[in-house]
DNA sequence: AATGAATGAGCTTTCATTCAT
DNA sequence: AATGAATGAAAGCTCATTCAT
C-alpha cells in the first residue's frame, strides 16, 4: 500500500503508517530495546523511545500496555534471541572437547556481538529478576541451553576425558560468567585496568583463554 | 483543616544532629548506598535516602551537590573498601597454589558478603562507567590487585608450576567473573535454572569449582 | 512473548449478539445508567461501559453518538420510567388527605427503590440541567405530577380542609425535597450523623413524618 | 465572585508571590472550591485550578499533595463555614417558635448565599461520602447543630407546645432537606416546571412555607 | 555553616473519539 | 449496518534542584 522510501527521514508529523501493525510492533520493541539496555528500566524514556520510532508514545501504550510490559516484552525478546542462536548451534554433532569449544567461542562471540543482552540482563538483575519471573515464555525457554550441556558432559565422561562430577548448570554457569562478564564489566574493568576487551585479538585471546579453563576444570587436571 | 501543613514537611521531626557533619556525610552515604544499589542510578530517589536519613534531602546538597556527585561519592566509598581488603590479604606470604586457594576464596567471598558492591559495579556499567572515569580517587586505588596476581604468577613461574603466558590482569579477569557473577546475575540465574546461590554449600561449591578452573589453567594441564 | 496482542484487545470474546440492535441499545443504556449514576458525567468511562456490555466500546459510538449524547438518553430513560409510575398511581379515586399520603408514600418508595435517579438528577443539578434543557422528550413528560398534585389541592380546597392559597407546584416541592434528599444526600448525612437511611424502620418513620409535615401545612394549622 | 474571563488571560510568567504561604493556600482553596464545585471531583482540572491561582499546578501539590487532597480540605473548610455561622445564631436565646423560624430563615439564606456547598456535598453524596469518611475535622464539627435543635425542641416539650416524640436529627433533616433542595435541584426542578427559585419573593415564600410545614410538624397539629 | 520553602521541567498514563473499511 | 484499529490532547503527578536566608 504505502510504499515507504522514507525510512531514514526525520519524523515531519508522525507518518502513520498504518496497515502493518506487526512491522510498527517490532519498530518499537527494537528501539525499546537500545533505550532500556541504554539506560536502564527507570532510565529509560517512552518519551525517547517515540521519538526514535515512526508511531507516537500513544501507540506504545496501545500495542504494549506500559512502560514495564513492553520492558518485559524487551527481556522476551533478547531471550528468544540468544536461545534461538543456541538451538541452531547442533554441538551434539561434534566430539566433546570441540563441542566445548565451539560453545565457548559462540558464547563469547554472541555476547561481544550483541551486548545489549548482557545489559539488559544486568538491568534486570538489579531489577532482583522481578519480571522475568513474571514472564512465562521466558522460563520455558532457558531448558534448551542445560540439555546442551548435559549432553556433551555425557558424551566426554562415557568417553572417560571428562571429570564425573560435572555438573550441567555449574557448566553453562562457568561459560556464561566469563563470557558475560567480559561484555558487562567491560567498562568498569575498562577504565580501571586499562583494557579494551572490543579489539579482535582480545577477543581471541579470551577465546583461548576460556576455552582453557573449562576444559582444564572439565578434564579435571 | 485535616491537611494542615503537614504535606508540607516530607520529615516532621528530623532530630537534626548538631555539630557532627562527618557522622551525617557518613550516616547518607550509608544510606545513599543501599539506596542506589538496590535502584540504579536513575531508580534512586534523593527524597527516599533523605527519608532514611537523620537530615533532611536539603543536607544531602549541601553535602553533596547533587545526586550524581553522591553517586560518586557511593562508588569511590565502594571500590575504596575491597581493595583495602584485598591489601590486607598478604598473599605473598603463600604458596603460589595457595595463593591463588585464598585469593579465589577471598573473592567469593566478599562479593556474596557485599552484594551491594557488584550491584554498583553493575550499574556504574550500565552508565558505561562514565562516573568512575570521572573520579580520580578510584583510578588511582585498583593497580593494587594486580600487583597481587602477578606477584602469585611469577612465583609459580619460578617454581615452574605455572604456564609461562599467563597475564595478571586475564587472572584478575579470570577470578572476578566467575566471583562477580555469581552475585550479580543471581537473580536471573536462579530464576531461570531453579538455582539458590546463597546457600551455603553451593558457596563452598563454588570455592572449589573455581579454584580448580583457574589452577587447571594457570598450571596448563 | 507474553504480550502478544493481549493488550490490544479491551474485549477477548466479546460475543456480538447478532441482528437486535435495539436489545444491544437497552444493554448499553442499563450498564451506562449504573456507570454515570456511579460516577457522574465525567467520572464515568465510556470503557468502562463497554466492559460491561455485550458489545464494543465501538458499538456504543455507532449507537448513541457520544458520552454526552449517552448521558442525555440515560437521563431521558430515568425520567421517563418515574412519570410512568406516577402516571398508574389513580389519586383522583382517593380522598385529598388519603392521596396525598400515598403520594407521598409512593414518592418514598420510588426514591428509595431507585437511588440511581436521585444521583442522576444531583449530577445532573451539577451540570446546571444543561443536558436537560436541551432534551425535549423530558421537558414533555413532566408537567402531568402537577395535575395531580393540582388535582389534589383543589379537591382539598373544595371540601374546606386545605388551605386556600396552596400552590400545586410547591407542594410538588416539598414532597420531593424530602424523598429526594433521603436518599440524595443519604451518605453524607448518614456519616455525620450516624443514621442508616435504608433501615426498613427508618422508611416508616420518614413516611409518617413527610406525610405529617405536609399534611399540618395544607391543612394550615 | 471570579470573573470567568480570568481563565482566558494568559499567566505571563507566574509571580510567585512569596512569604506568604498562608495567604497562597487561601487562595487556592478559594479556587478550588469553586471548580470542584462546578465540576465535581472528576470533571475538575488541577490545571484549572492553577491557572486561575496566583501560584503554579506545581505548589497546588507541594501545598496540598493531590488532587483528592485539594478536594477534601475544600470540603473540610465548606464545613466549617456553615457550621462557624450556625454555632452564631444563639438561638438558645429565642422561644422556640421563633428559633425554629430563624433557625429556617437562616438555612434558607446560607444555601442561598452559598450555593457551592450544596454542590459540595451532592458531589461527595455521589461519591457515598467517601473523603467525609476519611476527614476526621468535619465528623467533629457537625453534632453542634444536633445540640441545637435538641435544645429547641426540649424547651418547646416543656412549654407543651411541640410534640413530645420529635427526635433532634429528624428535625434537622426536615429543614435541611428542604432548604437545600431548593439550591441543590434549583437547575432541574426550574427547567421542568419553569421556577426560578432565585427570585427574591421566592426566597420568601420558601420561608415561609417550610417555616410553616416544620413547625405545623412539631406543634403536631 | 546550614536549612526550610518552593519550583521548572518533564514523566507515565488516560480517555473520548475518529479512521477506514 | 456495523466494527476493529488507532490516536490527539491533555491529565495528574514526580523529581532533582534552587531560592533565600
Amino acid at each position: 500500500m504505502l510504499t515507504d522510501d522514507s525510512v531514514l527521514r526525520e519524523k515531519p508529523r508522525a507518518p502513520t503508517r498504518r496497515n502493518d501493525p506487526e512491522r510498527t510492533k517490532r519498530d518499537i520493541l527494537a528501539v525499546a530495546t537500545k533505550e532500556f539496555a541504554d539506560h536502564g528500566l527507570s532510565g529509560a524514556r517512552v518519551d525517547a523511545i517515540a521519538a526514535r520510532t515512526r508511531t507516537t508514545k500513544r501507540a506504545i501504550y496501545y500495542y504494549f500496555g506500559s512502560k514495564e510490559a513492553l520492558y518485559i516484552a524487551v527481556l522476551e525478546k533478547a531471550y528468544g534471541d540468544i536461545r534461538a542462536v543456541e538451538a541452531g548451534l547442533h554441538l551434539e554433532d561434534l566430539e566433546p572437547e570441540a563441542a566445548i569449544r565451539k560453545l565457548v567461542d559462540y558464547t563469547i562471540t554472541y555476547h561481544e556481538e550483541n551486548p545489549d543482552f548482557a545489559r539488559l540482563v544486568s538491568i534486570e538483575n538489579i531489577h532482583r529478576a522481578e519480571h522475568l519471573t513474571v514472564s512465562e515464555s521466558i522460563q520455558n525457554l532457558n531448558v534448551a541451553i542445560i540439555r546442551i550441556t548435559e549432553d556433551i558432559i555425557r558424551r566426554g565422561r562415557e568417553q572417560g576425558i571428562f571429570r564425573v562430577d560435572a555438573d550441567p548448570v555449574d557448566l553453562h554457569m562457568l561459560i556464561s560468567a566469563f563470557c558475560f562478564f567480559r561484555v558487562s564489566n567491560r567498562y568498569t574493568f575498562g577504565a580501571i585496568f586499562n583494557q579494551d576487551f572490543s579489539l579482535p585479538e582480545c577477543l581471541e585471546k579470551h577465546k583461548q583463554m576460556i576455552g582453557d579453563a573449562v576444559l582444564s576444570w572439565l578434564k579435571g587436571c
